[in-house]
DNA sequence: TGATTTTTGATTGAATATGATTATTTAATG
DNA sequence: CATTAAATAATCATATTCAATCAAAAATCA
């Protein structure tokens, strides 16, 4: 979380904004060193969204404006392997067509699915996760239904057994199920407890199990089970993954697309 | 995944335009590499590129366009009457305690109330807003227990009968119920039809009513009758609202506070 | 094939972004 | 209120990057 390489002028102002934003107020010498230019390249940055009502500027520094959105795990995680995740989310998109009913789980790698939803017409989208609710506000021609729950702030993913209750109102084609590890003997596995049977009632739904998994989470296992792995019917993943696991999850019959 | 050989200029730009998204950012040098062209090249596909607003020029290379979500309008009406908005939305979270259960309808007015409970502990807040939800993500004194349902896009609340079976799994102290207007004779009402089986099943679930509007919906009525005034046992609106109506409600027994 | 249009790559003056330098302004302290 | 230290704005220098131009190559068409 140190110094960003040669940022574009616009891309740093964003930064700057949200930097601002997250530490209510900085000087300038601490956003200088923060994105190694000089101070003289910080005050034409911060002169320009002060311009622009983004910030509040004071001698020294500057101070947000308006709240921070808090910084959560779960958009964090949005940047690891992010092309492989833009890759598999296009594809997984492409699986599902108009006219369809798709339930969407939360995790990082479903919400890449369903950004590349929203353009789309005649679709039903089912989620527990807020993120893709938000993601999809707007798109008109899409029906979005929300399952009910106690948020997990951390995920912004609603769980519990309003979820699992809501879910029995539900039904799905196609599923698009993000997990945290995948491994031919534990199956899909998950690494917080009390969202399990929420997972399980997902999965239970019935409907075309897609499960989406970059490669880091392939041939892993995490704490808490939630399906053995023929539960999935296809899984989208990237290249990168064990050609072997590949290899052992076709042998049982599973669809594998390779991005 | 290397240099394509010998693409038309109209498949290269659509191959640039898929790049620079999956990687958000690239420069005119990778992009020149990627597809063994010239730079001169790359900096014509990206001007008609940027003219079609596919992509988001910088110095130096070109940007994913992110698209801006499009104002809503729930969230342009949150300009309407702001500093009532305000003043009512901290007076009514301030009827709340410490450890109590809330529920928050939809609106901009029972939004403002959200805002103010943001540093507060020990709370438990239900809502099918989902701008509630947004607003206390990552708040972590407050439970937040969202209603699921059919998400109404211009209004980011979620509706129907699912909404109305959540609803029946829980119970709150008190109710924060933002309407479009009030009226003695028609009570509240609420300009949208087919929420109005939801409306009236928040209503329903029992606990104090606390009725928050701005006094441009006093001594008015809208299209869809949600409950008689009676209903309500507080009101929390602004000094603007009219004296002879905030009489008639006192004259019927229910709390008027005006801020 | 030959003529014409389109596309591409190189060259060069213009524009942009950044950092350093230096007055000027601001805020803090006695 | 005066002094002083620091921050700012203005100016300049420099290094990229960009856009305009032009010639060569490629594609298109008669």
């Amino acid at each position: 979380m140190e110094t960003k390489l040669s940022l574009s002028s616009i891309e740093r102002q964003e930064e700057l904004c949200r930097f601002v934003e997250l530490h209510q107020r900085a000087t300038v010498a601490e956003i200088a060193e923060h994105f190694a230019v000089s101070v003289a390249t910080v005050r034409r940055d911060l002169e320009s969204l002060e311009e622009r009502g983004e910030i509040q500027r004071f001698h020294g520094g500057a101070m947000a404006v308006r709240q921070a959105p808090p910084e959560l795990p779960a958009l964090q995680r949005q940047n690891e392997q992010p092309d492989e995740k833009k890759r598999i989310g296009r594809a997984a998109a492409d699986l599902i067509k108009a006219g369809e009913t798709v339930f969407i789980s939360s995790g990082t790698t479903a919400l890449e699915v369903a950004r590349n939803l929203r353009q789309r017409q005649n679709l039903t989208v089912i989620t527990n996760s807020f993120l893709v609710v938000n993601t999809l506000a707007g798109a008109s021609g899409i029906e979005v239904v929300g399952l009910g729950g106690v948020l997990r702030h951390t995920e912004l993913s609603m769980i519990g057994h309003i979820t699992a209750q809501a879910l029995a109102e539900v039904h799905a084609h196609k599923i698009i199920f993000g997990v945290r590890a995948l491994d031919i003997e534990h199956g899909l596995t998950n690494d917080y407890l009390p969202e399990t049977m929420t997972d399980r009632a997902i999965l239970a739904m019935g409907g075309q199990v897609i499960v989406v998994a970059d490669y880091t989470k392939c041939d892993r296992v995490s704490t808490s089970c939630v399906a053995p792995i023929t539960t999935m019917h296809t899984l989208v993943t990237d290249s990168k993954a064990p050609a072997d696991f590949v290899e052992a999850l076709k042998a049982k019959g599973i669809e594998v697309i390779l991005v």
